[in-house]
RNA sequence: GCGGACGUAGCUCAGUUGGUAGAGCGUCGGGUUGUGGUCCCGAAUGUCGUGGGUUCAAUCCCCAUCGUUCGCCCCA
């Protein structure tokens, strides 16, 4: 019985050409990040599990994670999102670090549930925090960023969308403009976060389900709004709702010309306290939420030490692929190596010698060990997308200058190693991809 | 966890109202033994996802199972 090949269910194998792409996306996501002085941090794949049922306090956490038990009798998960394990590390060094901290992440984290668009089991995403600011500067710092990765990867403002809501504005309008209850607030939540993705009148009749007709009329109505403006006095003069609206004219004062209000935006996660925000892709084909965060204040607090302000979002590498592809920002991306050497009649101390010396001049050579036949030689780089090969025979061996063929244009030159190095480097500096120098 | 669709060559797929299969692309070889992408000629490759059932006979029908995929629940 044969192997199965197949990677397993709902995760990714990254052959070279995925993994360049990942190398890709996670180079803008590191040179934004560190443009705003975010440092890099990492931690163990496994957690106890009590990090996570803690803080949602459900046994939902172990039907949609990876948890077993260890020889020692311990819970142990794979991490789903990296959110608690950051909390847990700032907690640890709570009294010596020093604030504010600016870190980020790009964590492999994996979570059971049956694979679907543009949800696997195992996915990547930036992490980006910034911890022991209460004001707004927070919310704007991470906004932009999550602003700028995409418009260094090549989008424009019109391609998507950043929606802002606050959790205390929301709980304001429900629990005292409305006076629900608390098991009608949540459900009340619940069915909004979802009213973009049903009828109207579908949200309307489930709306009149779990409340008084007439409230849920009002409800619907506030929801309508498209701006903070739009909201009656006695809402709009709350503090949530002054925040908020501060926090948008900051964002468009830094040129952020697609942020706005969604009354309806929500997001999942039970931590967040105050002001949350989701990006969404405009393209037709993807109308839907790619990443999003907020703030969450307690969570730190959760590891038995002061609360630290923290505000954060994650970014993940699997819709943001699909970003990237459906706005056709996939930029060609070649391998590493740059040349390929092809040993015409036989593998001498000469060829040697120049192969070790390219490679002293910054050159990454792989070597054709086997292939006699030059048209071979030139196929396989060719495949491997190898951007040059480079010729030593008798003729090269005897007056030390080599054969180098540019595939792309198929011109050759001869030259010494040193010069042949320069040509080299100066087309591989001539296609850089990046949007973003450095 | 629930529901739909799908599973045939490396890839994309065709096919058989039940008699053990085909195309295109790719791969490999040759034309062209120091030069690729074009062209021409030739070749190889399948337990028709897996297991069981019905049948003289199953890739086809039935059941189960695994996998892929889309959606729901849930929400990175």
């Amino acid at each position: 019985m044969a192997l199965s090949t197949q990677p397993y269910k709902g995760a990714r194998d990254f052959y070279p050409p995925d993994k360049r792409f990942q190398k890709f996306m996670f180079s803008v996501m590191r040179k934004t990040a560190e443009r705003y002085g975010y440092e890099e941090y990492d931690a163990p794949i496994l957690e106890p599990l009590e990090i996570y049922t803690a803080k949602t306090g459900d046994e939902i956490v172990n039907d949609q994670t990876y948890t077993f038990e260890d020889r020692g009798g311990r819970k142990v998960t794979i991490r789903p999102e990296m959110t608690p394990t950051v909390s847990r590390m700032v907690a640890g060094k709570r009294q010596e670090l020093a604030y504010p901290l600016r870190w980020y992440s790009i964590p492999n984290l994996w979570r059971y549930e049956r694979p679907q668009a543009g949800r696997l089991r195992e996915h990547w995403q930036l992490n980006v925090d910034i911890f022991g600011i209460e004001e707004l500067d927070a919310e704007l710092e991470v906004i932009q960023i999550s602003h700028e990765i995409l418009k260094n990867l090549g989008a424009t403002d019109e391609t998507f969308n950043i929606r802002l809501n606050t959790r205390k504005l929301t709980n304001y309008v429900l629990a005292d403009h409305l006076g629900l209850d608390d098991a009608t607030t949540h459900s009340a939540s619940k069915l909004m976060d979802r009213m973009h993705k049903m009828e109207r009148s579908e949200f309307v009749k489930l709306l009149k389900e779990v409340m008084p007709p007439g409230k849920a009329d009002e409800l619907v109505k506030l929801l309508s709004v498209k701006e903070l403006s739009e909201l009656p006095d006695s809402i709009k003069s709350q503090e949530p709702a002054k925040r908020l609206s501060a926090l948008l004219d900051l964002l468009k004062k830094s040129g952020i010309t697609n942020a706005s209000y969604d009354p309806t935006l929500i997001r999942g996660f039970d931590y967040y306290t105050d002001i949350v925000f989701e990006v969404f892709d405009n393209h037709p084909d993807n109308n839907r939420s790619m990443f999003g965060g907020g703030r969450y204040d307690g969570l730190v607090g959760m590891f038995g030490v002061e609360p630290v302000p923290t505000v954060g979002f994650g970014m993940g590498d699997v819709t943001l692929q699909k970003f990237i592809e459906l706005h056709d920002l996939m930029p060609p991306i070649g391998t590493e190596t740059d040349l390929y050497v092809v040993l015409i009649d036989e593998v001498s101390d000469h060829a040697r010698k120049v192969i070790a010396d390219f490679r002293q001049m910054g050159i990454n050579v792989a070597v054709d060990w086997e292939s006699q036949k030059a048209d071979k030689a030139i196929k396989s780089a060719v495949k491997k997308q190898i951007p040059f090969c480079l010729f030593i025979g008798a003729r090269e061996i005897q007056d030390e200058q080599y054969t180098l063929k540019d595939l792309a244009t198929t011109k050759e030159e001869h030259g010494s190693v040193e010069y042949l190095s320069k040509v080299i480097k100066a087309k591989k500096a001539g296609s850089r991809y990046l949007h973003i120098t450095g």
